[in-house]
RNA sequence: GGUCCGUUCGUCUAACGGUUAGGACUCAAGAUUUUCAUUCUUGCAAUAGGGGUUCGAUUCCCCUACGGACUACCA
């Protein structure tokens, strides 16, 4: 048995988005379930799309979910220099080019691949030329003999175009009239006939670097990846991977291959995209992104989601323990998560259960926590008060949020007397002779030393009861008056808390405004 | 267009030939509550369609439909 070995390799062309989360978040899984190691390697290859910070932005997400690699990164960075424990450093492609060129022209030597001198406008007419005809054009074993190559060409003009000109690429000689047969992980087995395919290019011209697929497959091989858990995107390269570990005589350090499905759209059509987040509100981020244009994309850390809540639900979203437990820390997903149990369609996100999975998280954690959380919301409002005040507050409200940042609308009252009273429940219940009676109340609590909430619920409960008065109509209005309208915890509870003065302000106020 | 992959309540999913097709989110109703929320109970809601195979198909096979990915000197 192989040592489980696995790999995260994002390229740096923008922020990471949930689904490569997941992806992160699966080979992690694996390699933590089996005592594997679960190694960062950045595909940088293609030199045109590199975007700034996109590295770091990735590593910092991974970071803040939990996810943290073994191997590739060391203080917060990609590792660029060998050592005992980064021993295939460095794990930045663009870093190991010269590597990649030896088994490039090795495939050349073992007639595996050849060089193409098509230019991109040539290969545009032959396109269109079949379209035309209703035909498909693949540069492969059928058409190959009738363009510019080193197959068709002289060893002499194929000399000399390659000292002459910078323009040529190598691509991969694709076997023609076989079919493969290649088992994946989560789909079981793939049949693909080779006359399908087509010569990949291997090569560059443009930026002189290999393509992701020569790099990928050299990669993997050195680093001695034993599993490949990847996108869906990469099915239909998959027969050319596997052909590529054939044609470089490394069959037998081919990986497994398993290809999750992707994250769509919650509202139709197509996979999960940068923009959809701002269209339907809600992150497709794990962290806030700024564009280079000053666009801002939201995270789900600034949308105030615990990490362990984010894990939880992209954990979810394609896999399932077999129970009918949801609620999963990553200790929990570790133990628990197979292959087997990975989903093959692909799954749309659903805002609804992820603020569902954000208020399981925030039911669990300590009110101390959560004092901590709010005090520097309050603060930002200018507001502050004593630890023990917001514990009580936290205390009564923590039931009735998913997030911390919805505490203040739900405890504004606890912190500042109500300026409006709610019409809707003036109409209703501050007739007759409520106003007298409430200033009954206000007389009994003036004089009342003990604000305990068990005091306070004898007093008016024994003050209503004593004078007959209706339960309700008095209550809402006692309540009107202190929060300004028909909502929150009981009126005891918030009597005791905001305390005497200011329920006697307060009291005194309403008995005016109303 | 071609190649490949997929299809169970609105959404995430369970049931790996035999279940009244289960759970969760959402929604609705009821109970509890001085209000709101919580909590509890109940309810609404699905096997894409058509053929096979089988005593029996959500499950296996084929066709169709629909959805998705890929089809770059992008990953």
């Amino acid at each position: 048995m192989r040592k489980t070995r696995v790999r995260f390799a994002p390229s740096p062309t923008g922020p990471l988005h949930m689904g490569g989360v997941r992806t992160a978040l699966y080979n992690y899984l694996y390699a933590k379930q089996r005592g594997g190691t679960f190694i960062i390697r950045i595909e940088d290859t293609d030199s045109q799309r590199f975007v700034k910070g996109a590295e770091e932005y990735i590593l910092e997400s991974l970071n803040w979910c939990g996810i943290t690699p073994d191997e590739g990164v060391e203080n917060g960075k990609i590792v660029e220099h060998p050592s005992d424990k980064h021993p295939h450093a460095p794990y930045r492609q663009s870093q190991r080019r010269d590597m990649y060129k030896k088994y490039a022209m090795q495939l050349i030597d073992s007639g595996n691949a050849y060089y193409s001198f098509d230019t991109s406008e040539e290969l545009e007419n032959r396109r269109k030329e079949c379209e035309n005809k209703g035909e498909t054009f693949i540069y492969n074993s059928t058409t190959r003999n009738s363009l510019k190559n080193s197959l068709t060409l002289s060893k002499e003009e194929t000399e000399n175009l390659l000292n002459q000109t910078d323009n040529w690429v190598i691509r991969f000689k694709v076997p023609e009239n076989s079919t493969l047969t290649i088992f994946d992980q989560i789909r079981g087995e793939i049949h693909i006939d080779t006359n399908t395919l087509d010569d990949k290019v291997l090569w560059k011209c443009i930026d002189k670097l290999p393509t992701y697929h020569l790099a990928n497959v050299v990669d993997d091989k050195y680093m001695e990846i034993s599993d490949v858990i990847r996108g869906e995107e990469w099915l239909p390269s998959l027969p050319l991977h596997f052909l590529l570990y054939k044609a470089l005589g490394w069959e037998e350090y081919r990986p497994n291959f398993a290809h999750l499905s992707l994250l769509l759209k919650p509202d139709g059509k197509g996979k999960l995209s940068k923009r959809d987040g701002e269209r339907l509100g809600f992150p497709v981020f794990p962290l806030e992104w700024r564009g280079e244009n000053g666009e801002i994309f939201k995270g789900y850390r600034e949308d105030g989601y615990y990490p362990e809540a984010f894990i939880n639900i992209l954990a979810l979203l394609g896999w399932n323990p077999g129970t009918e437990q949801e609620i999963l820390c990553l200790e929990e997903l570790i133990n628990l998560f197979s292959l087997d149990r990975v989903v093959k369609s692909g799954a749309k996100f659903n805002l609804e259960k992820a603020k569902w999975f954000n208020q399981e998280y925030l039911r669990k954690k300590d009110i101390s926590e959560l004092v901590k959380e709010f005090k520097e919301i309050l603060i930002k409002k200018g507001i502050s008060k004593e630890d023990e005040f917001i514990y009580r507050v936290v205390e009564l409200i923590k039931e009735r949020a998913s997030f911390v940042k919805e505490f203040w609308d739900l405890s504004n009252y606890f912190f500042e007397a109500p300026i409006h009273y709610d019409q809707k429940v003036v109409d209703k219940f501050w007739k007759d002779d409520i106003p007298n009676n409430i200033t009954r109340i206000y007389n009994e609590l003036e004089i009342c030393n003990d604000f305990s909430v068990s005091n306070i619920e004898r007093l008016i409960s024994e003050t209503i009861k004593e004078n007959n008065w209706k339960m309700g109509p008095m209550m809402n209005s006692l309540r009107l008056i202190l929060v300004g309208e028909s909502k929150g915890p009981s009126i005891a509870d918030i009597i005791s808390i905001i305390g005497k003065d200011e329920t006697i302000k307060r009291l005194k106020r309403g008995l005016e405004a109303i």
